[in-house]
DNA sequence: CAAAGCTGTGCACACGTGTGTATCGCTGAA
DNA sequence: TTCAGCGATACACACGTGTGCACAGCTTTG
């Protein structure tokens, strides 16, 4: 009784009864290359209309490609990854494959522990958006004819195929900006979150102004979070020498802390205060920040995934740099002559 | 030599020919409730190690359920969006399901083309965020002993699950919120987008309003979104008597609105113009707006999508609302004496 | 000591495909 | 008329599992 009412999937085979033909005819008729006369397609065709069948991509997958690709992504909420992971399983149906999610926590047990899902589920390739795996596992995954595509990840991984932003232009030219607009104590707001992408940008930011001579803060008040942003202006302003010009590592931190800035201190951004983000976030458009930061370009780069994942196991690692652009809105003061 | 290099999954049949046992003593042992020996479960154990061995999930899917749960949704970058994918996959996940996720745009044959890959690919259940599926392909999905749960869709639909907010209730409620602030002049901002929430919430302010007699306006600018809510207020305060009270439909569009009525006409909030938003997403909480709003009980409703799925094709459709909460914040007056 | 019970393992089948190979029927040319 | 050629179709196999069934080996009981 209860396993009756389980095996209800219609298959190939009861299509090609209620048709009259053979089964492997009902195959051929639903790939196209095979030759089919145009009298049993239409009869085979009707069936399954009839039946509502729908081949069985699992099935499929037990011989060729599975054509399911694995998206690893902790914190999908957090804007510019919920943006990544639509552009990619848009882009990636649009080149016939399927998406998985799967939503893993950042420590590398957890997104090892992905991996294994990854591997369970024999998806073509696998693209890691957060965290970062262990080294072996990638090399498992490898091994299994299985890409690997690391987005923003740490450079230093050996496996896969690797693509991210400059990072460190991005924090030269946050330099340069604040000095240009007259800014003389620089901070860098940034998160406890020790990402290799969030390191760089403060670490090349903090190199340029020492080496100019300009005194430069770090803060770092909890994760990469809005939150984060306004405690960290808490922490900045309570102090007696406050910076004037702030390179924040993300907008969302950027957005937090001008909302601090400005509603717990009454500073005036850009008059007594310039700040820059990165990510330029839808948010970071809205009316009542105006944030000058940098954009990634999330199309192109899940342009360059697909593209990677398309060729079969191409020429072995890859490393692709991409340039963030620098986005101009109200948050900076124009260059003082 | 193309072909050779395909072949690279590591299959139970090569553990088992390294363990020196047969292959079902390796399935069993990767199966829980089979009785293996010790002995030859730690050669198992051992030999999957050494050679990087999964189950193969597909495979595995042939035979019985398959653990995959197509998560149908267009937009997903809206943060009310992201947040339930979040919750969504992340329940799923604790409870042993795999998630695909399907980016439709919103038209009912894109939709229905969703609809095709979730039984392409054996799926248990089929969740429906965005758009709404044909009643004739859901009934195929549901005769192919798929589930299929519907999220703040529209409630005519017949088959599937069914589970939302009570949009009514919001609608009633804002306008008694509004009313019991002094509001004298009452403005909907919604969007071009008819879908049945945002139908409902409208519908129900409206006739609360008149039933008083409130005079009323409906403003819809554009889709649901920030932009559009921004345009609105552009209509809106463009006029001669303008509203002093409004219930936007959404969250996003309250903000846009806000600033729209900020940043452009310097009208104070909520001195001269009280404003409700809807959902609750984090930006409503920022700094900048402080919106009052009603929060959907995004948690509780994955929770209860997970148990619908969890128990199989349990009493046909089922029809669950759920509460959405009041958020009191800074954007609406204390009620006047 | 014999019989019965219990545990662990191997064989074989089913699940639903795609495709290589052989067969069959038909057309056209010698 | 015969035979090559060709297009369409049926058969069989492989893909990687889970599991029912039979059987071997060991333990327990009368």
């Amino acid at each position: 009784m209860s396993e009756q009412e389980r095996r209800l999937f219609v298959s190939a085979r009861m299509v090609a009864e209620r048709a009259g033909v053979s089964r492997s005819a009902v195959s051929r008729t639903f790939t196209d290359g095979a030759s089919v006369s145009d009298e049993t397609r239409k009869k085979v065709l009707e069936a399954a209309q009839k039946l509502g069948y729908h081949v069985n991509h699992l099935a499929r997958g037990l011989r060729e490609r599975s054509n399911i690709v694995c998206l690893v992504v902790a914190d999908i909420t957090t804007p510019i990854r919920a943006k990544l992971v639509d552009e990619l399983t848009r882009k990636l149906q649009a080149a016939g494959k399927i998406t998985m999610v799967i939503n893993s926590e950042t420590d590398t047990e957890s997104v090892s522990a992905a991996l294994g899902m990854t591997l369970n589920y024999r998806a073509d390739a696998t693209v890691v958006l957060s965290g970062t795996p262990s080294a072996s596992l990638i090399e498992t995954c490898l091994a299994n004819g299985q890409q690997v595509v690391l987005i923003n990840r740490d450079d230093r991984l050996s496996g896969g195929h690797n693509l991210g932003v400059d990072n460190a232009m991005a924090g030269r030219e946050a330099f340069f900006l604040l000095r240009r607009a007259g800014c003389e104590r620089l901070g860098v707001v940034t998160s406890t979150a020790r990402t290799a992408s969030l390191i760089e940008r403060e670490r090349v930011f903090v190199e340029a102004a020492e080496e100019a001579g300009v005194p430069v803060t770090v803060t770092a008040a909890g994760p990469t979070s809005y939150a984060s942003g306004l405690e960290a202006a808490r922490r900045l302003f309570g102090r007696s020498q406050a910076p004037d010009g702030v390179f924040c590592v993300t907008d969302l931190l950027a957005l937090g802390f001008m909302d601090g800035a400005r509603d717990e201190f009454r500073i005036d951004i850009p008059g007594d205060l310039c700040v820059i983000g990165f990510d330029d976030i839808a948010e970071a458009d809205w009316r009542s920040y105006r944030l000058t930061t940098f954009s990634q370009p999330l199309a192109e780069m899940a342009e360059h995934v697909v593209a990677l994942i398309a060729q079969p196991a191409m020429a072995g690692q890859e490393k692709r740099v991409f340039e963030p652009m620098p986005v101009w809105r109200n948050s900076v003061r124009p260059a003082a002559r």
